[in-house]
DNA sequence: CAGACGTGGTG
DNA sequence: TCACCAAGTCT
């Protein structure tokens, strides 16, 4: 506690942060409540996603699952309908497993203790504190991104970001200029880590910061932070059967491990009987941070009754149309696919 | 614990 | 174009 308030040379970086927090925040949804269910909510849409990105999926989330209990109660696959698009879809797997967690440990109502808000499905160092401090007074900098970045900046700190201590090397250089409002302060470091100390060509000039700042005094922001290990890619080639008659398709759930984990896909074979109805095969080239893949879809189009609902019955395929297609959540290589039939 | 997990924006 | 990155967590 005490070396909050005095001993620290660096804490006056913390309150110039506040200041222009108090003139410089951001206008959204999520900072005008306390709502620890809504900042939970929130910091699990926007971890590896941009505010523009997030917010619409972010409103839609909370307008349809207002409360935990009305999570708890929700089906999984609905929860992950409303993730539709977003990526990394853990995080809905999880977020709804954590809100059958605090009706059942917790009698429904948020966790208040730091601890207690770690123990829940999807929720780690970050969130916890962020929730914590924001909701609950928690002591604790929500160290993410941003605060690697603005840091490494300010202390021209080459610290390694991809070392797994950057989380606690971090974390105590935090604590050196946190003032007592750690809630407004972790909230702070967010909108100028994203709005000023951004990763490529920084509004030094408008930084609160700047006088305070080693790496802008050595004209030296672009190598900070540190970041020595490269993400690798592989290429992976996907094949999948667009399998129709009169409209209807035909879908499955991923069970695996593996990418898209429990959304809809394509079959990803046929049967002989149904290669004779093969039509055209499109290509499909999509990113993702560790794979490119190439997506082979083959268009096969049924024209007997007696294929199709044989092959229906065997593989226990959904059939689904573009309306119904709807309501449920597909890759987005795959729903790009489906509006392209209209 | 290093690697996996999505999508979209950026320079 | 394409590598990098954006409110991280899980295994």
């Amino acid at each position: 506690m005490k070396k909050n308030t005095q001993n620290s040379d660096f804490q006056h970086i913390g309150n110039k942060l506040l200041d222009w927090y108090k003139e410089n925040a951001r206008d959204l949804p999520f900072r005008q409540t306390k709502d620890p269910y809504k900042i939970w909510i929130c910091e699990i849409v926007f971890q590896q996603t941009r505010i523009s990105q997030g917010l619409n999926h972010y409103n839609n989330f909370i307008r349809r699952f207002p409360d935990v209990q009305t999570l708890a109660d929700a089906e999984e696959d609905e929860v992950i309908l409303y993730w539709k698009g977003l990526g990394y879809y853990s995080r809905a797997i999880n977020v709804h497993k954590a809100s059958q967690q605090i009706m059942n440990d917790y009698n429904g109502v948020f966790p208040s203790q730091y601890e207690d808000i770690l123990k829940l499905k999807g929720v780690g160092k970050y969130t916890a504190a962020a929730i914590s401090s924001i909701c609950f007074e928690g002591k604790i900098p929500a160290v993410d991104g941003n605060f690697y970045r603005v840091l490494s900046r300010v202390f021209a700190d080459n610290f390694d970001i991809s070392n797994s201590r950057a989380f606690n090397y971090f974390s105590a250089l935090a604590e050196m200029i946190m003032p007592q409002n750690v809630g407004d302060f972790n909230q702070a470091m967010m909108d100028l880590g994203s709005e000023i100390c951004k990763p490529k060509n920084p509004l030094c000039h408008e930084c609160p910061l700047q006088e305070d700042c080693l790496a802008f005094s050595m004209n030296k922001t672009s190598e900070f932070p540190v970041k020595t290990k490269k993400i690798k890619t592989e290429d992976l080639h996907l094949k999948y059967y667009f399998v129709h008659r009169n409209g209807r398709f035909l879908i499955r759930q991923r069970k695996d491990d593996f990418i898209w984990k429990k959304l809809f896909e394509f079959p990803d074979s046929i049967s002989e009987k149904l290669e004779p109805f093969s039509k055209g095969t499109k290509t499909i080239s999509h990113k993702l941070t560790h794979k490119n893949l190439t997506i082979e879809v083959v268009d096969v189009e049924v024209t007997s009754e007696a294929v199709w609902n044989e092959f229906v019955t065997q593989n226990q395929y959904i059939i689904t149309d573009l309306e119904a297609s709807h309501e449920k959540s597909f890759p987005k290589p795959l729903e790009n696919y489906i509006q392209n039939q209209k």
